[in-house]
DNA sequence: TGACAATTTGGTAAAATTACCATATAATGT
DNA sequence: ACATTATATGGTAATTTTACCAAATTGTCA
């Protein structure tokens, strides 16, 4: 494979796995309703303080959210819309693949 | 989190997860354009034979792809075309990110 | 049947990811 | 200046993922 074409995967692959985690899914749900500080998510998903600003800066430098400081708070949102399309995709794959497990499932075999 | 929460997120990422590779994205590229069998894409590839396959196995557990043996070759193609969707959603984001930085690099410190 | 080709499976070492703890940094109030 | 609150960062052990090799499986053909 080629450097350019590479790189055009690598990216893609960035992304992709900055949502790969369910705590990060769950914040991308979360921000997509509203903005939120770290600590409001922090007692939401109930990890250490650490790990959900670990979370929160891999969805920050996929480009996923923004981060915005007032006062001594750190507020995080939805950068990109896209984020939810992806998790909507997923949903529809998980819809049809359920969808043909139980056709299999009713059918006499 | 309560459990049908958990098992929501867990299925969205056993999709997102089984994208997030390269080689894996270079596949559903393919496999999108036309079926191929395994020797094909491994040629493509360049990796192992049986790391392609386990590759293959990851996104056909997922519902991406579909297999179809004929003679004594396996052949595989594109089960969700969503998976594209993913994919499109993914270069959105990584081009408006582009372009955000080139603003910056643009901008007169 | 036996040899060969295509694919999958099992084992394993190396690399990447994750979650916690401890510590560092930043902003606020006293 | 000092204590407090909110967040980020560094270190590390446990877990997961990955890629290769070897071996097993399946189908074809002589």
């Amino acid at each position: 494979m080629n450097i350019k074409l590479k790189n055009k995967y690598d990216a893609r692959v960035k992304i992709i796995k900055a949502m790969a985690h369910s705590t990060r899914l769950f914040i991308i749900d979360e921000l997509s309703k509203k903005e939120k500080c770290v600590c409001e998510l922090q007692k939401m998903i109930g990890d250490d303080f650490s790990t959900v600003s670990k979370h929160l800066t891999i969805l920050k430098n996929a480009g996923l959210v923004l981060s915005n400081k007032r006062s001594n708070q750190v507020f995080y949102k939805i950068d990109a819309s896209c984020a939810n399309k992806i998790i909507c995709c997923a949903d529809n794959i998980i819809k049809t693949k359920l969808k043909k497990e139980s056709k299999i499932a009713g059918m006499k075999v």
